[in-house]
DNA sequence: TTAATTTCATATAACGTTTCATGAAATTTT
DNA sequence: AAAATTTCATGAAACGTTATATGAAATTAA
């Protein structure tokens, strides 16, 4: 007599179906048996509502199902969007998601990772700015938008190609005079490829343009200054801004409308990331877009796949523009005024 | 001998601290064994670094040690922050959190809720607005923000009072004549608290209030149309709003500028939820906060505690005001200007 | 037709825990 | 001091899988 309130199990099947236990299994993980067998196991399978009990086959296979994703927070919008795409990607291949939010904490990350090399998770997907984290080989590692050391594996945009991209872009929608701005707060070298891609975006154009990283002190306020310092006679001696980040440009924009520049006719302004603000219109901005489900696909896919090349690949996706409302540009679907 | 990248397991331990394999168990799980076998057995833990293999865990006790969450999805802030605490929450108790992300989508939910019946999580903490979802008895639910049905534990936010307290902070900062505004895409009745308890308010104050419900078409032009239609000489008929939502706030206060009426000198905007905005604090308004930390301990709370009380709690958790520049009230911090 | 080979379902032994019956040692009772 | 009782570490069984050795049936070779 079984159990009320237990969760069929193989044995059930194997009963239900007249086979042996192994053959269940066999059917279950997709290895061929003959046909007049798979059907009746499939049979069984379907009239009891078997799943399988994952926990013991991790026990015996060593395999948990579990990928663990560390990342700073799960709020800001780059943040949650890797999330939500990492997540499903997982998903569909049957794999859960172990959440760590580090809080840019490396005790914390260390913390995690050592959980993992025990034998909770199966991989680790991580978006850590601590170069110094402890990672055992046998732990599958991926690492996104950071080289954590040469033989881990790396996703990133193309933030080179985005910053070129960036430059073009202004250069082609009229712009005379241009800025880059960016905050020191990011300890990951990404950023200064977008700088560096700008840079020379603008060279090859002979686009004239200003750097301006803030590192110290409210970022805010010293975007302010320095923007209200190149205003002569009511115009600010830029017409085109490229920022580091969408916030940072949500930011410089209103900044902007209190010194009395109309964006994006007096000035245009292009971000970076493209993460759609919780799906509310207002808060987008003419900016490049990073591929998040691509990248999330691409870490997944790199970290579950059998066997790991020898050279650990490098992979840089690729970055577009993406009309938001503070370029002069016409919208892509309907014109809003 | 030992095979080289194995995880040391209790067998170990045991044999390490020359006791048997049931002590070692009951150390490792807090029950009271003789002082010297315990000292031992913590000893022999240290050194070999044991930690316990969960899956084996799971395997036999039938707990997972696993909490789903299922959540529309990650990226709208107060889901992204309920997502943070909750994960906060169950990592404290050793937990782990399952993400799931449903899009509103009632075969996802259900398809998790299926997958939770099996073995795989120990229980549900769920934001859904589906009321037909089938939830077996023996699954421990915790619903956030919409009771389920009269046997399930819910945690909610106090939205009545919010409402209440939006209207009373409208009053106290002078408004004569505001309305509530609100749009019909959520089907959860958590708004309608709102909308009453903002009634109550005004009525209580002797305020006069107009209700403006949108749920057809787009909310945002509607609005827009909507605010515009009140517009006498210049002059916005109301001088306080309360949205139903933040999101809902930023949108208005946007259009706001756009039909040239100044917030707060002009009009005051309270909105409802008070979840920062990927910390950049220009996307700030003053708001009735929602205590997510504190929703999202009670619910971890209710689903991990022991005994279900045979009376299902509602917890209504307090809300509380937040300045946030969009109404006259000083800023807590600094005026900046 | 018989022997050698291949095919493939079966049964069994782990995997690392928890739990529980067992009995030795320590304590209390007479 | 002996008997009865309590205390408590022990070790084996079980949880639901996977993997491997086993041998029966089917196929091929002689």
């Amino acid at each position: 007599m079984k159990k009320e309130n237990s969760a069929p199990t193989m044995k059930d099947v194997a009963r239900e179906a007249g086979v042996a236990l192994g053959t269940v299994s066999k059917v279950v993980n997709g290895i061929p048996v003959g046909d007049a067998y798979r059907v009746r196991v499939e049979e069984a399978i379907r009239k009891l509502n078997y799943q399988i009990n994952s926990y013991a086959q991790g026990l015996k296979s060593n395999k948990t199902h579990t990928v663990a994703l560390l990342i700073p927070n799960t709020q800001e919008p780059f943040y949650a969007s890797l999330v939500y795409h990492i997540n499903i990607a997982l998903l569909k291949r049957k794999y859960r998601m172990l959440l760590c939010s580090t809080d840019y904490d490396s005790g914390l990350e260390q913390e995690y990772i050592a959980m993992a090399q025990q034998n909770k998770v199966d991989g680790i997907i991580g978006l850590t700015y601590n170069p110094g984290l402890v990672i055992e080989e046998s732990t599958p590692f991926i690492a996104i938008d950071r080289s954590m050391r040469p033989n881990i594996p790396c996703v990133t945009s193309d933030n080179f190609a985005g910053g070129q991209l960036a430059a073009e872009k202004l250069a082609d929608l009229g712009c005379r005079n241009v800025a880059f701005l960016r905050t020191g707060s990011s300890l990951s070298n990404e950023p200064n490829k977008r700088k560096a891609g700008f840079e020379n975006g603008c060279l090859s154009r002979g686009l004239p343009y200003e750097m301006k990283i803030i590192s110290d002190g409210d970022p805010y306020s010293e975007f302010e200054e320095f923007l209200a310092s190149h205003i002569r006679e009511g115009r600010l001696s830029f017409d085109g801004i490229f920022c580091v980040t969408d916030g940072l440009a949500y930011s410089i924009i209103k900044t902007l409308r209190k010194l009395n520049q109309k964006v994006p006719d007096d000035v245009q302004v292009i971000g970076f990331d493209g993460t759609r603000h919780f799906g509310n219109k207002d808060y987008t901005c003419s900016t490049i877009v990073q591929p998040v489900p691509e990248i999330a696909e691409m870490c997944v896919e790199l970290l579950l796949q059998e066997n790991m090349p020898s050279k650990p690949p490098l992979v840089c996706l690729p970055v577009t523009y993406a009309y938001g409302g503070t370029t002069l540009e016409a919208a892509p679907e309907k014109e809003e005024r």
